[in-house]
DNA sequence: ATGGTAGACCTTCTA
């Protein structure tokens, strides 16, 4: 099965090109951020007839996450644990239902910047949460999944130009570290597993011919707990898109699972 | 050092 990642920068805007995607991409599930809608105007009817189940955690402009599925989704949970007071849509999770059943998350992690403010602890206080919430998920020994727009550039041959991300949110040490510290719980990141080689970029800025200049960074991820890991055939970026009419400025990220 | 673009929405914020 396919479990696809992709930050749409607007799911309303984007239809049309999303749209195609899924028609040409076929995946089985797929993980949106950034929809920037409430769930009443989240453009389900689009995807059913496409044939897919649909899960929405939708924020009025700012924020929104997604899931969409082939086969139903149950145990639908919307928002990031920890924190009742967290009223931005970034986290939904589902368990994909079949023959061998995965949990899926989408996820908004926050950008960040600019750092020294409130938004960059937030950004750390959402990463503890997750690296929190990723441990209870551990403990139920189970194939799951979380892929989304993490907005941390792991590792200098993450960006084309690493200097350029100094003393952003994205590329900051702590960033970095807690990026590594849920890695370390026992996660395993699907893109080490079938893609060593640089460059293999995700993001490219709409400012300054970013994407013409390949100036871009690999900050969407997907994380596999140890039994989904297991089932990992491969990993594809799907960088085309970015050239396409009315881009996002993300592309979409495809993990392939056995059965 | 600045500004460049895109989207939602109404004037500025987020990225």
């Amino acid at each position: 099965m396919r479990i696809a990642t992709w930050n749409v920068n607007s799911v309303n805007a984007r239809l049309e090109t999303v749209v195609r995607w899924f028609e040409e991409a076929k995946p089985d599930v797929v993980c949106l951020q950034e929809i920037k809608c409430v769930d009443e105007k989240f453009p389900s009817e689009a995807f059913e007839r496409l044939g897919y189940n649909v899960a929405v955690h939708g924020q009025k402009t700012y924020n929104g996450v997604a899931l969409l599925s082939k086969t139903p989704l149950e145990d639908v949970r919307r928002g990031l644990p920890g924190d009742e007071t967290d009223e931005q849509a970034r986290y939904i999770e589902a368990l994909v239902s079949g023959p061998e059943p995965v949990r899926v998350a989408s996820i908004y992690l926050p950008n960040g910047n600019p750092i020294a403010t409130e938004k960059f602890a937030y950004k750390m206080g959402w990463m503890s949460r997750l690296n929190a919430h990723a441990r209870d998920l551990l403990a139920l020994e189970e194939p799951f999944v979380l892929a989304g727009d993490y907005n941390v550039i792991p590792e200098p041959r993450d960006a084309e130009f690493p200097a350029n991300w100094t003393g952003d949110a994205l590329f900051q040490p702590e960033s970095r570290a807690a990026f590594r510290a849920l890695k370390s719980l026992g996660l395993t990141e699907a893109y080490l597993q079938a893609d060593g080689a640089p460059g293999a970029y995700t993001f490219w800025d709409y400012q300054a011919g970013a994407w013409q200049r390949n100036n871009g960074i690999r900050i969407d991820h997907a994380l596999l707990s140890p039994q989904a890991a297991d089932r990992l055939v491969g990993v594809s970026i799907h960088r085309d898109v970015r050239a396409w009419e009315k881009p996002s400025d993300h592309v979409p990220l495809v993990v392939e699972l056995d059965g």
